[in-house]
DNA sequence: GCCGTTTTCGGCCCGACTGTTTTCAGTCG
């Protein structure tokens, strides 16, 4: 997926400056526009790069603004664009966008997210029958007025309605990243079921780790192609067949969720894995270098000429190029080509790395203490330590504990400490900063008594800046971690805003552990703010978070992000085999 | 709109599927 933007109204008179994601949306939407209005595709491309840089920056583009930053730095970036994004960050507002949506009626932008409807037609709908909404298109279809354009049939009529039928109905969109585990998982398994598979993988941002996906991308190797697309539609959730040829087929799942499907023969397989992989940037780079070569990359293979230099494998594809092979959570165009050349990718932290999660719930969503329950999957999982954390009385978070179940639960953490078996339990405590700084409940007399310190940022109002709050109660030295660092939330907008330098220094000059929380809505730190803290030299602290211990494996997401972010073995704390923090650990809690 | 020791102009990845087409444009990955 990808390419046209879903239309979002961009949400006006936001508070504070203007998030990346605005900046983003602005350059998609004027993109989608100017795709209409028949502009040079090229430049319509520019546009949409510019959108996906500007995601993926680490930092508030409108602070780099601020402090004066040539951002014609970044690649596809050049001195028009630097200047619009200038002029968004410092008026709010972006003049052509303006001049195109004064000229333009914003339905085209719903037509055009229609699957199927491209600019070119959106443009013919709009010039040669004024159709400006999607209502107007279906009353124009069953008025029979679509037929009669070129390049329009009954066909093209019918599936325009059936596009706007599923539009209506919730479930096109991206999910979250764990949402698709199960699915990806069967689908798997489904295609391994045909005899002929020879390898079968999901592909795309699934196997790039992205914390959401658009689809699911898979790739078969066989030798008998046509076999293997029927064998795949009779995948048991297939609701609808989008289409189906010899070598690719797409399909939509019961709940909406579309399926893309390339068949290949065993000699293409490295090859049609790592275009399938992606990302669309990373495998355009690939094609340029190889085109500089005087080679063609395409799913086939490497060639010179008629000669194959790679195939089969992708190692061998990134070796025709004299690098490193490159593990798919890397291929995002961050990099990772040159550090591939240089023999320099890092090392990635792997779950057999893992010793310890930095936090799981003491006191399921019942009342109920569940140390024990955590402590054997965490056994299981072979963990040696495990921190026990729930949000204090007095905190004002959502679930926070009574005193008395405070000591229940510090009962059964000594219980379990006291057969000194693995995992060795930290008892620890969540508490609440709020924008002023304040920690509640005041942290220093439950530290004295060994209880570890987590705190998480709490706005009060939407969008509040959190940055001076934070820093402050860093600085007391009173916090062994900070958890949920930036208040993101996948697919949404974050819970507060927080300047993620400040953050960063902050944490590493106080000694704090940044989380990696691995709960599939937050994974916070994202990819990007997990390797800008290691670039710092901040502690970085995985968690799975998990409310009950089937949730454990939450912390799998985390280091898939951390991985995301190029860290190392190293540069986790959970990689330690013994329990990170300094405070006593008495079990007293 | 971006970019460049081949280039400051003229390229910009490459292929599959569909529907309407009489040879291909549009859309998508
Ligand atoms: N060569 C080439 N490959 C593409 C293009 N668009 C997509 N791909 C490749 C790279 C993508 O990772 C892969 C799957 O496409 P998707 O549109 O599903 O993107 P992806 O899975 O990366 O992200 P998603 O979460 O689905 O939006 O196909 C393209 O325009 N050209
Ligand atoms: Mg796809
Ligand atoms: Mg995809």
């Amino acid at each position: 997926m990808g390419g046209k933007a879903p239309h979002r109204k961009v949400a006006a008179g936001t508070p504070g400056e203007i998030t990346n994601s605005e900046v983003a949306a602005m350059f998609r939407t004027l993109a989608d526009l100017l795709a209409i209005e028949g502009a040079n595709p090229f430049r319509v491309e520019a546009y949409r790069r510019a959108a996906r840089i500007v995601e993926g920056l680490p930092r508030p583009v409108a602070a780099m603004v601020a402090e004066g930053e040539d951002l014609t730095r970044f690649y596809g970036i050049g001195k028009d664009l630097a200047g619009k994004i200038r002029t968004i960050v410092e008026t709010g507002r972006l003049p052509l966008l303006d001049e195109m949506l004064a000229r333009m009626p914003e339905g085209l932008l719903d037509l055009l997210s229609l699957p199927g409807l491209g600019p070119a037609r959106v443009r013919l709908l709009h010039e040669q029958l004024g159709i400006e909404t999607l209502r107007e298109l279906e009353d124009a279809i069953r008025a029979g007025k679509l037929r009669r354009l070129p390049g329009f049939g009954p066909k093209t009529e019918e599936k325009i309605l059936a596009a706007i039928a599923r539009m209506r109905h919730p479930g096109g969109g991206r999910r979250l990243l764990a949402e698709v585990e199960e699915t990806a998982r069967a689908i798997e398994t489904h295609l391994g079921t045909f005899p002929g598979t020879i390898h079968a993988a999901v592909a795309g941002s699934f196997r790039r780790r992205k914390e959401s996906v658009g689809d699911l991308d898979c790739v078969m190797a066989v030798e008998d192609g046509a076999g293997a697309i029927r064998h795949f539609l009779t995948f048991p959730r297939r609701a609808e067949t989008v289409s189906a040829g010899i070598t690719r087929a797409t399909i939509l799942l019961d709940d909406g969720l579309q399926v893309d499907l390339r068949v290949v023969a065993p000699e293409s397989w490295g090859t049609t894995l790592a275009y399938f992989t992606g990302s669309r940037a990373h495998t355009l780079a690939l094609r340029h270098l190889a085109r500089e070569k005087g080679w063609k990359l395409n799913e086939y293979g490497l060639f010179a000429g008629e000669r194959r230099l790679a195939g089969p494998t992708e190692a061998g594809l990134y070796a025709a190029f004299g690098m490193e092979w490159i593990p798919p959570e890397l291929r995002e165009m961050r990099g990772e080509l040159a550090a591939a050349s240089a023999h320099r990718l890092p090392e990635l932290a792997t779950r057999a790395d893992i010793r310890g999660d930095g936090r799981v719930r003491g006191i399921g969503p019942d009342g109920r203490v569940i140390v024990a329950r955590q402590a054997e999957a965490a056994r299981r999982a072979g963990l040696a330590w495990l921190g026990i954390a729930d949000p204090m009385p007095g905190s004002g978070l959502r679930g926070a504990l009574a005193e008395d179940a405070l000591s229940r639960r510090a009962e059964a953490i000594a219980r379990w400490n006291r057969k000194a078996i693995a995992p060795r339990l930290l008892p620890a405590g969540i508490f609440a900063i709020d924008p002023s700084g304040r920690i509640r409940p005041d942290p220093a007399p439950w530290r004295a008594r060994g209880l570890v310190i987590v705190a998480r940022p709490r706005a009060t109002a939407l969008h509040e800046d959190m940055t001076d709050g934070v820093e402050k109660a860093i600085a007391t030295g009173l916090i062994d971690i900070l958890a949920t660092p930036t208040g993101r939330r996948v697919l949404e907008s974050a819970e507060f805003s927080i300047d993620p330098v400040r953050l960063i220094e902050a944490a590493r000059a106080n000694d704090v552990c940044l989380e990696i929380c691995g709960i599939p809505q937050r994974l916070d730190l994202s990819d990007v703010h997990a390797r800008m803290a290691r670039k710092a030299g901040a502690r970085i602290l995985l968690a799975s978070a998990a409310t009950t211990p089937e949730r454990q494996i939450q912390i799998g997401y985390a280091l898939d992000q951390a991985r995301r972010g190029w860290l190392e073995a190293k540069d986790l704390v959970n990689t330690r085999d013994t329990p990170p923090f300094s405070v006593a650990i008495s079990g007293e809690g």
